[in-house]
DNA sequence: CGTGAAACCGTCGCCCC
DNA sequence: GGGGCGACGGTTTCACG
């Protein structure tokens, strides 16, 4: 049960836009089976609710030199909430680090970081991350390759469970 | 070293369009310092280099019902090429599962899956995941909560890196 | 890379249901 | 409430210098 109320309209140029952000408001009417005004208004309502954070290009790391991803699982020694809101500050002032999500059970936080090189990584790693007040454990595993990084939403997933709770 | 030849002017491109990848052409152009034309051309050229990948929205898939996030720690017990590919085809199967990385070190693979609830999860869990054909262990961790999600390049990294080897 | 021009698009006001 | 029509100004995207 979504927090807010979308009808299949709504779905349709989410699932649209999160395929491709660029596409032009006309394109996206027409995709979605109304004319263009009413399409853009349905889009900046989506974009005010919040439903809609942003649009990013998705850029090939890379190839532009990142050539090292890892993912760190981190440990804290407290898990009092201001040592968890202090760590969690210090990931977003570190731009190796791009995504931090805090986990339950024994691991506390997993990072995605990304560097130039390993050496770099190893840098970060021992001055700043295992470093930082409170990090009891921290375990790395370098990314061989990826698979699959899809976006967030599955809409078909969606589109399911609305069919069947119908 | 990035595998392409990049100018500052292409390094400004990729950042704003990381950054809001809907901006229109000419707003790109003036930021970094063009016209629309070669800016255009740029653009085009970048997407066709495979630099830009795509344009993404990125959608709040907790307002959109999916309010469980989770990672899971896969381990193989065969790591044959044959059969890490078998199970990363799975993984694309899987809707529910959006990234999938082949990591080195004791978890042989990485992934983060969404669901409409905790049930629709261990439902996937028990009868897709640890079912699956040479998978020995999945551990799994709720996130609890996001305290950076930033897309992939730190382009001030970049930037920095690229100003001392000058 | 820039200029100019033509086609297209984003956006608004208004009318309709 | 939402959707469509028409028009204006801005944008995309050529060809050409």
């Amino acid at each position: 049960m979504p927090t807010v109320k979308l009808d299949p309209i709504d779905r349709k140029i989410l699932a649209e836009l999160q395929a491709d952000g660029r596409m032009t408001n006309v394109e996206l009417a027409k995709r979605v089976g109304i004319s263009a005004p009413p399409c853009l208004r349905r889009v900046r309502t989506l974009e005010e609710a919040g439903l809609i954070r942003g649009y990013h290009a998705d850029i090939d790391a890379r190839e532009l030199g990142f050539e090292v991803q890892v993912f760190a699982l981190v440990g804290l020694s407290s898990q009092a909430e201001v040592d968890l809101s202090a760590f969690e500050q210090k990931c977003r002032e570190w731009p190796l680090v791009r995504e931090c999500h805090m986990l339950n059970g024994e691991i506390d936080f997993i990072l995605k970081c990304v560097a130039p090189d390993l050496s770099t990584f190893q840098s970060f790693l021992t001055e700043h991350l295992t470093a930082a007040p409170n990090v009891a454990s921290v375990k790395t595993s370098l990314v061989i390759r990826n698979a699959k990084d899809e976006p967030a939403v599955p809409f078909e997933v969606l589109e399911d469970r609305l069919a069947k709770s119908a």
